[in-house]
DNA sequence: GTGCATTAGG
């Protein structure tokens, strides 16, 4: 840029005029649209100074950018050289009221106006529409006298903008109507309508007039086109759109770039991305937001790094997502750097950089810097609330949370998935599927991720019952081929102890991922059925991509030990870094241990511990423990006991089965001081809980009394029932 | 062709 002002300054103006003039007009048009005050105000100098000042348009591009730089002072000056507040000045005026949120005084300008143009319509027209004032701009609208293209366009893109699209439609008939012939742009603002209401027979109508008019080969036209047939599907076809296009512009590449993020073919996305001819602000934030959104966070800081340092200004939107990349990666310092720096340049109060930042705060667990951000919006919509809603519960700040959601002014079915998935989270199922029920009776759909929350809440009380219900009303909604759904409908039946159903589940999904393979593997394992088990992880490695992992490893050791198979197990256990190249953790080893205990190779098990590379889980030792119990060796469980003494792992387990093993032994003494032990360290036995589901709401009992809101009439009825019992 | 209408990203 300062090398297109140096070329200015140094060309005597006087050799070519014209072009000299029109050289330094697009110059400041370029200035005023970036904001670069410094450059606009440098070159205003050297207006001045070549005399081509008193040119009247280069005056008036002059006053449009101080207005935008909101500059009053030099703006006032310019108008007084300008000899007053003529037609062309009053319309900028109108403009740039329109910039400022300031419509009433726009249509004061407007109304005291001696004489008004075509211009003067369209700006306040479209003004009043920007701001979603519909209704009024279609007044003016109405009543304007200069009803060219440029008017009815700013009419339909309005309407289109504001949501009304199919009135933006309405009002394209009824310009073809009146004659007037739409241009290109007119064009555009009508294929995104088509877009928006999803009218897309119509849009191929639409393609029709565009080929018969000649606008095939706008590029803007084009690349509203190519719009069209990514949300229609037709990727092929929008390729081809895109190949045969003479000349691309940043949307062209940007657009098509973003067709294969949307096929998930992030790596020919990057390629596109590192050829394109040309890369500005939004080629990169979408670049970004795609590596953010498929979970690469990483990648999309280092991107966003790379454009800072071009000098490239990030969007808004650029900004949300490297908040949300943060968040994610919990930088809390970094995050803070850019809250600032929204804060210094003025967007701190945009809704889609406030809802990021209050996610981001409480993602990072500060809840109280996100509740901040959160009141200092005037105007919260309803992707906020959420955010702060979804904050608490992500942070087990229920009751928060809960207050908050009551007082929502309108709430939407993320909001009720937010709520739900925080009582998921703090485990208070009976919480789940009350909010679920007030949700179905309110009417709202609730979306996959809150069906998820629920089948897990299902999975966890063995609720078949709701389970089934949950997995019909999945089916009418037409969500039965999801990926995360399915595993989840596998995850519940087979937590629930209907296996057969699970594996229903798992064989008729259309796609499956690691997890859905773990959940099944886990699935029969747990349920005694560890042949299927075996086999079914056998065949995940014959049949599929998906490599073994963690969990599914431990199931198989898992399955191998409640069957006896230890020597399968000891074979499986041995391949697991060797073949599978997973190291094996502290749960393989407790696994291991439990396995040999059960068997009673009490020995071999000792040594398996001894051989650990690390500590050994309070479990193993407790699992050998238990092994001497009902084997009966006291030689081993007292090495054992020690050692688990020794261990200041905060597990109540292993003393729980220490105790009951001295006790069974009768030796009260021990058992007694265990017990001491344990208070002085603070542990607690981790109570028992068993639920009962009466009339759709879960009633949870736990080892301590009273913890029922209705247990003193819950034990009446339960001595009345022993003594009819007794009496009979 | 002073000034007004549009397409990609969230």
């Amino acid at each position: 840029m300062n090398s297109a002002l140096k070329a200015l300054f140094l060309t005597d103006p006087r050799k070519n005029f014209n072009s000299y003039v029109h050289k330094c007009a697009s110059l400041l048009k370029n200035f005023s649209d970036k904001g670069l005050v410094s450059g606009g105000t440098l070159l205003h100098g050297l207006l001045f100074k070549k005399g081509v000042f008193s040119e009247r348009f280069i005056a008036i591009k002059l006053l449009i950018m101080y207005l935008n730089f909101r500059k009053l002072p030099e703006a006032n000056q310019i108008v007084k050289e300008l000899d007053g507040f003529d037609l062309v000045v009053r319309n900028c005026l109108i403009n740039a009221n329109v910039q400022w949120g300031n419509l009433g005084e726009a249509r004061k300008l407007f109304d005291e106006m001696p004489e008004r143009n075509e211009v003067s319509w369209t700006t306040l027209i479209s003004g009043l529409m920007k701001h979603g004032r519909v209704q009024e701009s279609m007044w003016y609208f109405e009543r304007n006298p200069f009803k060219n293209v440029v008017s009815w366009t700013a009419g339909i893109s309005g309407f289109v903008r504001n949501g009304f699209s199919f009135h933006g439609l309405k009002l394209f008939v009824r310009l073809l109507e009146s004659g007037v012939k739409p241009n290109q742009v007119t064009f555009t603002s009508v294929v995104s309508a088509c877009i928006e209401t999803g009218d897309f027979e119509l849009g191929m109508s639409v393609v029709g007039l565009i080929v018969k008019t000649g606008f095939e080969d706008n590029v803007s036209v084009c690349n509203s086109l190519i719009t069209l047939c990514l949300r229609m599907g037709e990727f092929d076809l929008a390729r081809r759109l895109f190949d045969r296009m003479e000349t691309r512009d940043v949307v062209s590449w940007t657009a098509i770039l973003d067709m294969y993020v949307e096929l998930g073919d992030l790596g020919e996305a990057r390629r596109i991305f590192d050829e394109m001819p040309e890369r500005n602000e939004v080629s990169w934030s979408a670049i970004i937001a795609r590596y953010s959104q498929s979970g690469d966070h990483r990648e999309a800081l280092n991107l966003f790094r790379q454009m800072v340092q071009l000098g490239l200004k990030p969007t808004i939107s650029c900004f949300s997502s490297i908040l949300s990349a943060l968040a994610s990666l919990e930088l809390l310092r970094a995050g803070r750097n850019i809250h600032a720096h929204v804060k210094k340049i003025g967007i701190e109060g945009d809704v889609f950089i406030s809802s990021s930042l209050v996610d981001m705060y409480c993602k990072c667990g500060e809840t109280e810097d996100g509740r901040l951000v959160f009141d200092s919006i005037e105007k919260k919509n309803v992707v906020l609330w959420n955010s702060m809603v979804g904050g608490y519960s992500v942070n087990r700040q229920m009751d928060e949370a809960k207050n908050l959601f009551d007082h929502m002014p309108t709430r939407n079915n993320v909001s009720w998935g937010a709520i739900i998935g925080g009582y998921l989270e703090y485990k208070q199922f009976d919480k789940v599927f009350e909010v679920f029920n007030e949700m179905l009776l309110t009417g709202e759909i609730p979306t996959k991720p809150t069906f998820s929350s629920v089948l897990c809440g299902c999975a966890s009380v063995a609720s078949l019952e709701k389970g089934k219900d949950l997995h019909g009303k999945i089916v009418k909604l037409g969500f039965q081929n999801d990926v995360f759904l399915g595993t989840a409908l596998t995850d519940m039946y087979a937590k629930s102890g209907d296996i057969a159903s699970s594996k229903q589940v798992f064989d008729r999904m259309p796609e499956r991922n690691e997890i859905s393979w773990t959940v099944m593997i886990q699935g029969l394992a747990e349920s005694g059925f560890v042949e299927e088990s075996l086999a079914l992880f056998e065949e995940m490695r014959r049949t599929s991509s998906v490599a073994p992992n963690e969990l599914m490893l431990l199931s198989v050791l898992f399955a191998c030990s409640h069957s006896g198979l230890v020597d399968k197990g000891l074979q499986f256990f041995e391949e697991m870094e060797r073949v599978y190249g997973i190291r094996p953790k502290g749960r393989h080893y407790t696994c291991m241990v439990d396995m040999l205990s059960r068997s009673g190779r009490l020995y071999e098990a000792e040594a398996f511990i001894n051989s650990l590379p690390f500590q050994p889980e309070a479990n193993a030792l407790a699992a050998l423990l238990s092994g001497c119990k009902t084997y009966k060796n006291e030689e081993i469980a007292e090495r054992t006991a020690r050692k688990l003494g020794e261990l200041a792992e905060k597990s109540s387990a292993g003393f729980v089965l220490l105790s009951n093993i001295y006790a069974s032994a009768g030796r009260w003494i021990d058992v007694s001081n265990i017990r001491k032990l344990m208070r002085e360290k603070g542990l607690k036995k981790s109570g028992g809980c068993s639920w009962v589901e009466v009339r759709n709401h879960v009633h949870s009992f736990y080892s301590e009394d009273g913890t029922h809101s209705e247990s003193a009439e819950i034990y009446d009825i339960l001595e009345l029932l022993r003594s009819e019992m007794l009496g009979s």
